[in-house]
DNA sequence: GTGAAAGCGCTAACAC
DNA sequence: GTGTTAGCGCTTTCAC
């Protein structure tokens, strides 16, 4: 049968009030009690009941993350990173995927802010602010991660994603690129629309043609790529803006199956989800946007604990920078 | 304030015990008596509070899943997998990630054993079934996935590694490859002494050289292949079998930084952590292994519940089957 | 320095 | 067909 504080009390010879705070360190307790509580609680095996615990604390020690895909390792790393962070602080992590869906978004909103986690990190698929605001109980802590409204309601932990696209295609068309298609994710994320924003000025600015039929749109899953870069080759580009890192590495697998090679034959730009040595091997000879994924997913750690912990804290709009990675030319060093 | 089902109870001008069989379906309620009920939650916008619900039933709706590594693409696949059979059955996942660090693991099994969830999922990272056994409470639901350990204790999901690695061994040694070097993970799991096994009796059953020295372990993190291509090239391998996923996507990007072409230069055998269109870009010209990584997230979803809900039901080892796909020389066709 | 006891919100046995 | 109420295991106020 499950031991209770009561059975360790009984044992001790102690009140349950005692014996709670023993265990908490929450009022002063006489290191001759102290001695005893522990006792009893390793004769008997005693753990205290966790959900007993938050059903009457109120405190959950959990944080719910609600992701567009777990299996994408751009989400996959950020989880682990915010988990690594959580878990440190003592939380949980409950994970919901929506798989770019909104019905299953709204589902898990609904499903996570009736008790179960403090607070939540929501890294959103919704078109639209008002759907995803009527489903978040009035003062739940919520952090949008990634993905951002353009509202202040709640706070943010994004990644800066105009000024590496513009940088970039300015590059391109200093190297003399006249046609740069680009390939988008989906069309209603906030990263999305600010990365063909950025595109669209910076072709503007360097009068480069306005072509409308260059600009595509994958979902982000493996498979959206290779369609798009037909269509943008059959348009005759000269160089090509990935928006996604899972994208982008089908993309250069694909072309290279193609017989067509990054630099040699086609500029390319591609966003990379991750920082590590060994994926250079495939983004040699490509201009590399590189997301700060795993500073992504602490600081999300970071503030949703802030929401939880310090209610009165302001609401904070955090935007990490991305680092751009032209593939350097002869007599180039790299920047940042 | 929070609104309670008393709140609701009253408002409706029924008793508690009513507005919880509505909401529940636990027993008749007039049609009538229902309108009335749903009105007052509608109008007190009323949300059940998950957490008494768990603590009064003592079921958590909740799964634990403990993982190696959440950012490895091959058990982020799995998490989605088992979280979308979960999801369906109304039940939430808990993520814990170890890192392959034996006392993460630790920790996590004494914290998620103590009240938070129904049952576990475990991805063990433990070189020893008692350590890990010594922290698991009597009784308390658990399935093993994917490395399991050779006792009865514990239900299991698993993937097959023995045959496929011994048939591709002989397949190389068929091609006239005499020096096959193998690439394993943490030699302390059993997938990798699976693995290392089926080798070990594919060379030595077409008579090749046993060279121990064409063995090598790495850790399955992505800057663990590198250092043992290095040195099996130095010793003159003809061929190498790279034993997981995330290693073998290095490998291939490796060995064509330095020019080395597969099948051309070298014979390679991959561990595939996924079967999609998209990655068989990369893969053309190696003998591919492909675990079915959903079917195994589902799979081990489907036991947890099993044995969180039907505790009379027997252990179940269940082993699944990876497929062998060879890289088709000229006038052969694929096999699975 | 410690104890007694109320009560968190819900479910379910029992009663009618 | 519905109501009353005990009590899940814990924390915490109030009291001494």
């Amino acid at each position: 049968m499950k031991v209770t504080i009561s059975d360790v009390a009984r044992l001790a010879g102690v009140s349950t009030a005692t014996v709670s705070h023993t265990i908490n360190n929450t009022r002063y307790v006489s290191g001759d009690t102290k001695k005893k509580v522990y006792h009893a609680i390793d004769q008997l095996g005693y753990t205290p009941d966790a959900s007993a615990r938050s059903f009457r604390t109120g405190k959950k020690k959990t944080i719910g993350f609600i992701v567009p895909d777990i299996s994408n390792k751009f989400f996959g790393t950020i989880i682990e990173s915010a988990e690594n962070y959580l878990s440190a602080q003592g939380y949980h992590l409950i994970i919901a995927n929506t798989k770019e869906n909104m019905e299953r978004e709204e589902t898990n909103l609904r499903l996570l802010t009736a008790g179960l986690v403090d607070g939540l990190l929501i890294a959103s698929t919704m078109d639209d602010f008002q759907r995803l605001d009527a489903l978040i109980p009035a003062g739940f802590p919520v952090v949008l991660v990634d993905r951002t409204f353009g509202t202040q309601k709640y706070s943010s932990v994004s990644v800066s994603n105009f000024q590496p696209i513009y940088r970039s295609v300015c590059r391109l068309a200093a190297r003399g690129k006249r046609r740069i298609g680009i390939i988008g994710g989906l069309p209603r994320l906030s990263t999305t629309k600010e990365r063909i924003a950025a595109y669209r000025a910076a072709a503007a600015d360097c009068g480069l043609v306005q072509d409308e039929s260059l600009i595509l749109y994958g979902d982000s899953m493996e498979n959206s790529a290779p369609p798009c870069l037909d269509r943008l080759l059959e348009r005759g580009c000269d160089s090509i803006v990935v928006c996604q890192g899972l994208m982008a590495s089908v993309t250069i697998a694909y072309l290279r199956g193609k017989g067509i090679q990054p630099h040699r034959d086609l500029d390319l730009v591609s966003f990379v989800d991750y920082d590590t040595h060994a994926y250079e091997f495939y983004y040699d000879q490509v201009d590399r946007i590189i997301q700060p994924v795993e500073e992504l997913g602490r600081a999300a750690g970071e503030q949703i604990l802030f929401q939880v912990e310090r209610p009165e804290m302001p609401l904070l709009e955090r935007v990490l920078t991305s680092a751009y990675r032209p593939f350097p030319e002869a007599g180039e060093s790299e920047s940042a």
